[in-house]
DNA sequence: CGCAGAATGAAAGATTTTTTCGCGTCAATG
DNA sequence: CATTGACGCGAAAAAATCTTTCATTCTGCG
């Protein structure tokens, strides 16, 4: 798990391989390469390149959490008491910490963090609160959104081209 | 894409291919079987099987906003005035069709969607308000929440096992 | 003009994926 | 109690993909 964090330029032939591969990353490079109008070595020499600088940060398969009776997401708007710098960084690692939040953003505005967590039950997110929200005492208070439908779910990015 | 939406049950071995491929779905069938004790090919039925039955939905690659130059995550709640089926149905629509819009929930409490938004600058997002949200006659007020730090991002399932 | 650096494609080599096939287990059945 | 069929397994072969090698092209620049 080495990252060269060394910033890339990307073309117009990098720009539409990533257009591919953030939608199924098993579509063979020979085919990508038909695509884009590159040989599959000069499309696997890109990809490689991408992956080496971080812009491709991970291969996933995404799996349906209801089949795995994950069937409950939840938003958590969070909002702390105090804001040094210590114990946002505290939050942030305990938050992150954390298998059933799934995402997690420390944010402005209204709200100092917003979580998405998948859980089976509501009370195995009830249990959750309490050890997250109430036993923490620098969270002043949380407001919880419980989702009804994944309209689109993804972390598919909008790419120019 | 073709679904067979049946329900298929999950024994642990599948659970641990899955946990494997949620984090590298690179990792070549050999190596899985070798965690998991089975062969190749049976991971490989295994994983066929899942993604058949829509266990697993997708392979993706996943990007790094900031390197392709959008480098702005937007979490918005959204609060619209008429909830009739057609209206909400509409909206789902038309939350899901913007490539910006990379999450979208219909959800209960104090608003009706979290969205979230990715663009690289607040120009393209207060442009994207204006085409969502003041162009739409059906939202009552939406909040915004700008991301200061992608804490955790993923859409790994917390898996029993 | 010529050279260095960077990227390409064709082809060969290595690895992985996929298929084939025979075996063992288990449950239902005669 | 034997038989049958469904099911999933592993070994091995076959097919496909990935990766490396290498000669070539192109570009920028001294």
């Amino acid at each position: 798990m080495s990252k060269s964090l060394s910033s890339i330029t990307l073309d117009s032939f990098d720009l539409a391989i990533l257009n591919i591969l953030q939608r199924d990353n098993s579509t063979p490079q020979r085919m990508i390469g038909e695509a884009v109008n590159l040989s599959a070595p000069a499309v696997q020499r890109r990809i490689r390149r991408m992956e080496e600088a971080g812009v491709i940060q991970a291969n996933v398969a995404v799996v349906d959490p209801a089949q795995v009776g994950q069937s409950i997401t939840i938003f958590v708007e969070v909002e702390v008491i105090s804001e040094t710098a210590e114990l946002i960084d505290a939050a942030k690692r305990e938050f992150a910490s954390i298998s059933e939040v799934q995402q997690c953003y420390y944010v402005t505005g209204e709200a100092d963090f917003v979580l998405v967590v998948v859980v089976p039950t509501m009370n195995a997110y009830e249990a959750l609160t309490r050890r997250l929200f109430f036993g923490n005492n620098n969270v002043k208070r949380f407001r919880t959104f419980v989702t009804m439908d994944r309209v689109k779910v993804g972390l598919a990015v909008p790419l120019p081209g």
